[in-house]
DNA sequence: CTTTCCCTGTTACGGTATAACATCCTGAGG
DNA sequence: CCTCAGGATGTTATACCGTAACAGGGAAAG
């Protein structure tokens, strides 16, 4: 799943920290290792799955939702409505629209910048709604398997 | 909410009954009664609340996610993932991709055409994914709401 | 008539998420 | 040093969302 591990899971780890330094918030205990295992899975991850790889033989689900709330309030998470899980941000600690491909055969997501928050703040717009974030998850099959390498 | 009722909800669903017949599709009881709950409703309703208002007593989980799934299927309803609701879609019996403004304030739902399929459809392509569904959600506060009209 | 297929009823369960409250740090100000 | 305010965490319990698995029923085709 292009997970980080060694270096690179400390370097983003590190960097992490600073960001959110410099946001005057704290990278506690519980949301540093929930940041570190997202950012070892390279996929979406469920809450569950979290809790249970917590460590230490798991942790409360309060724990890790208010960790996931967190790292989404800062840019480093998002959450996958339509898989009920979470994936680390590549674009880590930048606050921005998310937006996704999801593979419906492997799960395989990738985050994407189709462009196309200016097209959906005009249309808000002529409803009169003003717009405050946005979830964008498009469905279907990944390279592999398409050709049936998948899996 | 701008629910259905009366005339123009008995015309609703009986127009959704030949579609669904023009499908080669039945419109059995538990489905046109969960149907004509999201149209009475006007706007995005949990499942459970379909399920305490169903009558009798209300149904079983079952009973009610199983309409849903093919009220979604033929094009009658769509779930909102951030939501975990489901509304009755104006564009009845037309399979569509669907998107959606959310006011995060007061729950008003307006379904929307910002027509970005095609972008995104680009993009998929760029990773070489094939697209086949697609969740647009945008939250934001209503005209009402703006104004502090709202509730 | 009977087979087939779809739809439904029912029980039970598993996964997802949060309420509510107690406790504990930590940093600012006295 | 003291203490006090605010945020963060720990803990228990519970509410909400959705589905698995299997049995039964009913209409249409042969």
């Amino acid at each position: 799943m292009a997970g980080l591990a060694g270096r690179a899971l400390d370097a983003a780890l590190s960097k992490a920290g600073a960001r959110v330094a410099a946001a005057d918030e704290r990278l506690t205990d519980s949301r540093r290792r929930v940041l570190e295992l997202l950012l070892k899975a390279g996929g979406p991850v469920k809450a569950y799955d979290l809790i249970a790889a917590y460590g230490q033989g798991g942790a409360k689900p309060p724990t890790v939702y208010r960790a996931l709330e967190f790292l989404e309030r800062l840019g480093f998470a998002h959450r996958l409505e339509s898989l009920n899980a979470y994936v680390a941000c590549p674009r880590s600690g930048e606050v921005h629209a998310a937006a996704f491909l999801i593979c419906e055969c492997c799960g395989a997501t990738v985050e994407i910048e189709p462009g196309v928050a200016d097209r959906v703040e005009r249309a808000a717009g002529a409803h009169g709604y003003s717009l405050r974030g946005l979830t964008l998850e498009a469905r279907g099959l990944c390279p592999a398997c398409r050709t049936g390498d998948g899996h």
